[in-house]
DNA sequence: GCAATTTCGCTACTTGAGGTATCGATACTG
DNA sequence: CAGTATCGATACCTCAAGTAGCGAAATTGC
């Protein structure tokens, strides 16, 4: 097993840090088999860990995608995206982590689930997009309505070409995509 | 049961056309539980016929929802869409749709099966979105490229709103939407 | 070193849903 | 009435989410 965490003064055996492993194996897992058929048995076994493990740390299979994604959508690379060019940057950037191999399984998966499921909604919208939201209400300094508009019109665009197509939309349409979204801010 | 089909020539009991009863309790159904939780056994009970009757006209709980989608997108009211004014109208249309009890749950979720199940993507995209891409080709005028693009805008977005927030997009975004697709088609 | 404590892996289990098989009953054709 | 194909009902198989229980680690404090 990986890494065991330091001592914080309580007994007892400490939690052993599986996180990153986990959600490699997630991550390959969502590539190799997509959202329905990716087992919680198959992602604790590639990770290396038992399945009671994992549901001691996620109480269910969508929470535990979602704290991939937002482990996988942490920390945009800010420091390239500076003045105009900010907002196109931006936007490449999440193309590019949908593209990644998982990425976009596991977001469309735990999405739908999402639809019918306030809990996972809330965690979706409060712990993934939240965050995103604040950083680019700031960057844009457009009010909330235009900036949750513009993350509907991105994100929902990436996600639909690859439900449909099964892939990742071409560099030749995600630059349609900027120039659309920056004639919607002008 | 519901009426039985005219006589086509063939010996045997004929089939019992209970394809409307199935889509309205699949779209009852939907509504009420979602994609995931909205089984076969309950969408046929509350068709009032066998689980094993469904399975004899759609080999798959996917197939199932992708015709119940067909034939809820099918016929846009096109006699009201000329001229200029076509594509706000054909938008707008989607958008009700969308927003109907159980469609959207039901188009969510099938999209997310889809990401990883070759067959259905097959379907979904040959059976449900090519005739509506044909007739906006020769309505709009434009290369597939680009009415491909459009349609991954329109109902990605939509999606994307109805997954993050549980509600169909408002009007006043919706009127946000009519405008920008507008703009990229200038 | 040793007791107390907490997590680990493992195995077994429960529950529920997709999908299949079977069979008597039913509704047709000729 | 004979033949045929579908119906409903029931039982079943398989697989996956999630839970329970237990002995084996890995710690802290004495």
């Amino acid at each position: 097993m990986a890494r065991t965490s330091t001592a914080s003064g309580s007994p007892g055996r400490p939690r052993s840090s599986v996180d990153a492993a986990v959600f490699a194996a997630t991550r390959a897992t969502m590539d190799e088999l997509g959202y329905a058929r990716a087992t919680v048995d198959r992602i604790a076994a590639a990770a290396g860990i038992a399945k009671t493990t994992i549901y001691r740390r996620w109480p269910t299979k969508g929470a535990l995608i979602t704290a991939f994604l937002i482990d996988a959508f942490d920390a945009p690379p800010m420091e390239d995206f500076e003045g105009r060019e900010a907002l196109p940057a931006l936007i490449r950037w999440v193309a590019a982590k949908i593209a990644e191999p998982g990425v976009g399984a596991a977001f469309a998966g735990v999405f739908t689930d999402a639809v019918n499921d306030p809990g996972l909604r809330e965690l979706l919208s409060t712990r993934l997009q939240e965050p995103h939201l604040l950083t680019l209400q700031e960057l844009l300094g457009r009010p909330r309505r235009r900036v949750l508009f513009v993350v509907d019109v991105v994100v929902g665009t990436l996600l639909h070409r690859m439900g449909m197509t099964g892939e990742p939309m071409a560099e030749e349409d995600v630059d349609d995509l900027v120039a659309m979204v920056r004639r919607v801010l002008d």
